[in-house]
DNA sequence: AAAATCAACGAAAACGTTTTTCCTAAATAT
DNA sequence: ATATTTAGGAAAAACGTTTTCGTTGATTTT
């Protein structure tokens, strides 16, 4: 805690405390000399302002919250720091909170948040988040909102996110054209839009190509890593094994790596797959993974900058802004098709 | 902002703000009945209390500042996890700033902190950091300050930190035992103590097994990627290549990837390689990296436990805890012993 | 029965800003 | 010369808590 405030500054200036703040803040009231004296003074003992009583008595905190599933994951990281970097340009900073993919996290942060803690929120919504009422009275608060990649589909509200239907259809087709007759896909959780709408665009390029949808193909995946692992273990020995796989997530894609690692399995050659991802090490990998990858980073300062405008009023009565960014479909060798001699 | 406070509370159950105040941070001096009334007509009025009030009046904002180089970064990623995760169970909110490996926003980040707004401070070195007069005036003003990983070696402070020296002894001696006889070291910067520890380590390595300290095969690395791999590709396509690599730093071993992809230089034949890194898919790459982990989750949750113990004045007067983590040195493909036939 | 203790609550000060209102002297207008 | 404006600054009222003292009436102690 800085340990000089306002009074002491406004007693080693022969001023009154008021005259002190209005110098410093460069209002019109001081003359130019006094507010001169007042910033050297100010800039000598070192004075800081007290952020709380500030914050109280302007009811603004300078702050924003963000609110992930995780950090330890490419795409949240590469958000973040896109929003860091506008937070910072706009001298605000940054709270961040972690729901582990737990709605009850989810809820309790939420209610945290409607203290007034923060100017606004950016969030991302966890997997398992089905119910939004946290969410509506978070923006019902006041407090501007708006979400980011896994966003709800029940409610009106500002949004940032990819083309997920078309990266899901794109991604399919590509693996039709390298050969795939039978394509698994694998999905995040059937809450959450993205994945759905991925899975949507999974299914109309089959139908588009003439290739049966078969429910045995779409693995609904959990938050266990250990359990999914024994998904895909079983999705792969099954009798009749899919020659292709659509990974709407990063993680998944890496699990299957191993799991066709350990069972000796050859991709592209038996298997290809492409996945969502924001892996700076894809293209290094046994085999390089094609990926659909998503601007994550412009996603964060495009969401932040989304945010801003509504923290400053910028943005008219009741325009809800909907901003959709592209992804870009990556071929690598895991997808690649084998011509037979 | 909430919109009901104390004052809105105690009219409505016909109690004074002080008594409506103690009671929900259970005080002893009111009555059982009054305080469940309490409660309850808090809940139903949807109750929050303002954070900033509650800070000003207590000098205490329940939060702690995390200042690290970038966000970006497997490492930081999963120390901020475990950061974050006791962060929570303590009920303390988590404000992060990133340097972006520039001095310039380390201090002017810390200038920040020191206006009171957090209770502690957890921080990470940017790798220009010289002088530490703006970290030890963040020290003197009463905040207590934990760094970790990257630490200030000047100063007398709290860290967390690994085993590095011995790290790096034990990565280049591996190095050898693989059968290499030139092995270069990629350092992040001459100023971070960790970059310095490790090539420490490294010569030692090689003096101990008769080589020589070769000042061409010790390559200072920028903050600029493109920089960096230029002085890779400089350094592979010398008269007098190495056989071996040794990096302290993720990004420069996935330079060296690309670098050799590029070259059509074979990991580990003609060069082999080991890092320090906390990539999930080192073993997924091609080929496999070697490397030496460092627990990241534990550090972050080492460095905020003793941070928190100071923050609660549970630590004796000028006792300063040192903490030093090992690190897992991981033989992969890409350091593998080739056996001539 | 008087004095002391006690339980339960209220009044008010304090935390450090920001901002509105008010004051005083000098400058200008009438 | 008097009235009015205008600088330049001071006083004081917020902002919503927490906490230190009182203040009661009731109970216990002596």
């Amino acid at each position: 805690m800085s340990n000089t405030n306002l009074k002491q500054l406004a007693a080693a200036l022969g001023l009154s405390i008021s005259s002190v703040s209005k110098a410093l803040r460069d209002s019109y009231e001081i003359s130019a000399e006094t507010k001169k004296r007042v910033v050297e003074m100010a800039n000598r003992m070192n004075y800081q302002p007290n952020p709380f009583a500030s914050s109280l008595r302007r009811k603004k905190s300078a702050t924003i919250g963000v609110v992930i599933p995780e950090i330890a994951n490419n795409f949240f990281a590469l958000a973040i720091d896109g929003i860091q970097m506008v937070a910072e340009q706009k001298g605000f900073h940054v709270l961040t909170y972690l729901t582990h993919e737990n709605n009850t996290n989810e809820v309790s942060t939420v209610r945290h948040l409607l203290g007034g803690r923060v100017d606004g929120v950016l969030m991302s919504l966890c997997r398992d988040t089905q119910s939004v009422d946290h969410l509506t009275s978070l923006q019902e608060s006041g407090i501007p909102l708006v979400f980011f990649d896994r966003v709800p589909e029940q409610m009106s509200c500002p949004t940032v996110t990819t083309d997920d239907y078309e990266s899901g259809f794109r991604a399919t087709e590509h693996l039709i054209q390298s050969g795939c007759k039978r394509i698994a896909c694998l999905s995040l959780s059937h809450y959450l839009s993205i994945s759905n709408k991925r899975m949507n665009g999974y299914m109309d390029a089959l139908k588009k190509h003439g290739l049966p949808v078969e429910n045995g193909l779409i693995v609904q995946c959990t938050n266990d890593n250990e359990y999914n692992l024994s998904l895909i273990k079983a999705l792969l020995k099954g009798r009749k094994r899919p020659d292709g796989i659509f990974s709407t997530v990063e993680k998944l894609a890496i699990s299957v790596y191993y799991v066709t690692q350990e069972m000796g399995l050859q991709i592209p050659k038996q298997l290809k797959i492409i996945s969502f991802s924001n892996l700076r090490t894809a293209s290094l990998l046994n085999p390089s993974l094609s990926t659909i990858t998503q601007p994550a980073f412009e996603i964060g300062v495009e969401a932040a900058g989304l945010l801003f405008r509504m923290i400053e009023k910028k943005t008219f009565g009741n325009r809800i802004d909907k901003l959709e960014l592209k992804s870009a479909l990556i071929e690598r060798k895991s997808s690649e098709r084998i011509n037979k001699i």
